[in-house]
DNA sequence: CTGAAAGCGCTAACAG
DNA sequence: CTGTTAGCGCTTTCAG
């Protein structure tokens, strides 16, 4: 195998301290000494070991990002944010994909087989709030999103609620009156889309307008796909919508295609809103209209908790909610009037 | 802090030794001794700490997985198919966003700054085959994409050369004569899309059409924004083209939202080709022709290398060159004649 | 400024 | 079947 402290200090004729001392920069050492030891790290190509400086330390330097998938444009962007700013904190981050899996979120927040990580980011899926207080976290824990009525950790999320309502009246401002949503998750209990529905709804009756359950389309997953499906769902009904607002970009997009397939005309005869700011909607045809998070702000803030839940020195730091701006983009696919761009 | 094995074992009034059998079932024991041991363990909510349990056996349990970005629909896909894999070997995957940075590369091939992982699944970018060589690996190594041609490490990809011939003969059967290539990286090495290139010019002269290098359009990055840019250009041109093959879907959507700007109709003026079936492809206006390598067996390919050469007794496995299938998938973006789906 | 040595939590070889 | 014990490689207290 490689060559370990030990080796160093035999070759440069030192003890393990100073070697230590010299990899760490933690102590004084002669210039002599420190270049007899460089020398003797060259030539072995010796790399601290770090699992054993972690056994010592008590701490890894790795935390966790559990999402519940990587494959998806949102996640995706919103991992890569953190594990930026992970590394300007030169934390390593280890992934894991919960798959919607309420087991495989609970494994984690007990802790997960196995102490490694330093603390955890989770964006919860599946579990509830009850569930979520009820779980006492086993180590330093940021949630993503919705849902800690008991403030037993960190939360970062955007306004859904106003978000939504926001989204809702701009559509209403257009003109539209049979508003359409599409992206509710009645089998789920993280809250976001029973949020967004909320604001959803309050919008419309703000305008004097009653919301039709018929026009509250659910779906079993947030992609393309899904939103096509209830995109052809609404567009099969006794009343078709001029417009809808999809709880995530991704089903925005995918009722889209739909409307393009059935000869539907964007954004003439149907406005469509959607949630996240993906990349794609700002290259789609039309262009999507959004809301847009502050992402970089979601994951520094984030890994702020975190650092300061760590590096704390009682752990006895009051949780904090944290609320990040967010702002409707308006772009071509609900352009007014009859221009698509 | 938490409590240890031999907490456990003080409160079980049994010894370590017999913990560590109940935690690993190592060994048979007493089932009224595992009942006890069990009682203990849940009581002080146990947890083996992963760092102790590395530095004993010498492996962490952790592989590296170090792309360009995770934001960026293909290797957002890519590495969460790759961690979904890695779970199901029980593996933990630790993500390093090179960002196409040399140095970055440099460093983890190096072993960078400690032995936490296991072995490394790396797809280089700013790297070329020179260097790569060069850089003795310190652990196992799996390269995803172009080039080792001294077979020092193991090697997944799929076949370029011929991919981009297939795609750009597919354009060519459609009729397309003026045919474009958008995203040269001359300013790269890893080599991937000068091979692209390659296969693109080979399908032009096999037709008889001699390859023009105003059609050959770099870019400084794979995203949609380039893909634009790099069709604004073309139709600023002297000749517009009528066909485009992009070396990525990415760029191939930026290219089709530019021509959609311009007023250019798709596929009916221009036709337009891309690599990596990402799925936004699958819903954009119009569906995007691609070539679609199967990013599952990358992942299962890749995954299965490491293992053998983490787990082979000596270290001596040959590197292995795989190359995983790929397929053209035709869709509206290059339909015949007028028609747009 | 440097050496010796204890010990982080765990596993496994070696008794019993 | 179970107890004892020696390290894995590193940091760090205590001497010198």
């Amino acid at each position: 195998m490689s060559s370990s402290l030990k080796d160093v200090a035999a070759r440069a004729g030192v003890s393990a301290r100073t070697v230590s001392n010299v990899v760490n920069g933690s102590a004084r050492v002669s210039a002599q000494t420190r270049q007899r030891v460089q020398e003797a790290i060259d030539e072995l190509g010796y790399r601290p070991n770090l699992a054993a400086r972690s056994l010592r330390a008590g701490r890894t330097g790795i935390i966790g990002l559990a999402i519940p998938e990587l494959h998806s444009p949102y996640f995706g962007e919103l991992a890569g944010l953190l594990v930026e700013e992970a590394q300007r904190r030169s934390w390593t981050v280890i992934i894991d994909q919960t798959r919607g899996d309420a087991e495989a979120e609970r494994r984690l927040l007990a802790g997960g087989g196995g102490r490694v990580m330093d603390g955890l980011i989770i964006s919860p899926w599946a579990l509830e709030a009850q569930e979520l207080a009820a779980t006492a976290p086993s180590l330093p824990l940021v949630l993503l999103g919705e849902r800690d009525p008991q403030g037993l950790a960190d939360r970062v999320a955007v306004d859904n609620v106003a978000a939504a309502d926001e989204a809702a009246t701009h559509l209403l401002a257009r003109g539209r009156r049979r508003i359409a949503a599409i992206g509710l998750q009645p089998h789920l209990r993280n809250g976001t889309a029973e949020q967004r529905a909320e604001g959803y709804r309050r919008a419309l009756r703000r305008a004097g307008i009653t919301p039709r359950p018929e026009w509250e389309r659910a779906v079993g997953s947030l992609h393309r796909e899904e939103g096509a499906r209830a995109m052809a769902e609404l567009l099969d009904g006794d009343a078709a919508p001029d417009a809808v607002f999809a709880f995530t970009d991704e089903l925005a997009l995918g009722a889209m295609y739909m409307a393009h397939t059935r000869g539907v005309r964007v954004p003439e005869e149907l406005a469509i809103a959607g949630f996240d700011d993906i990349e794609d909607g700002r290259f789609s045809h039309p262009t999507l209209t959004t809301v847009s998070p502050d992402k970089r702000q979601i994951a520094q803030r984030a890994l702020q908790c975190l650092a300061d839940r760590i590096y704390s020195p009682d752990n006895e730091v009051p949780a904090s909610d944290l609320t990040i701006p967010h702002r409707l983009v308006v772009r071509g696919s609900t352009a007014p009037g009859g221009e698509a761009r």
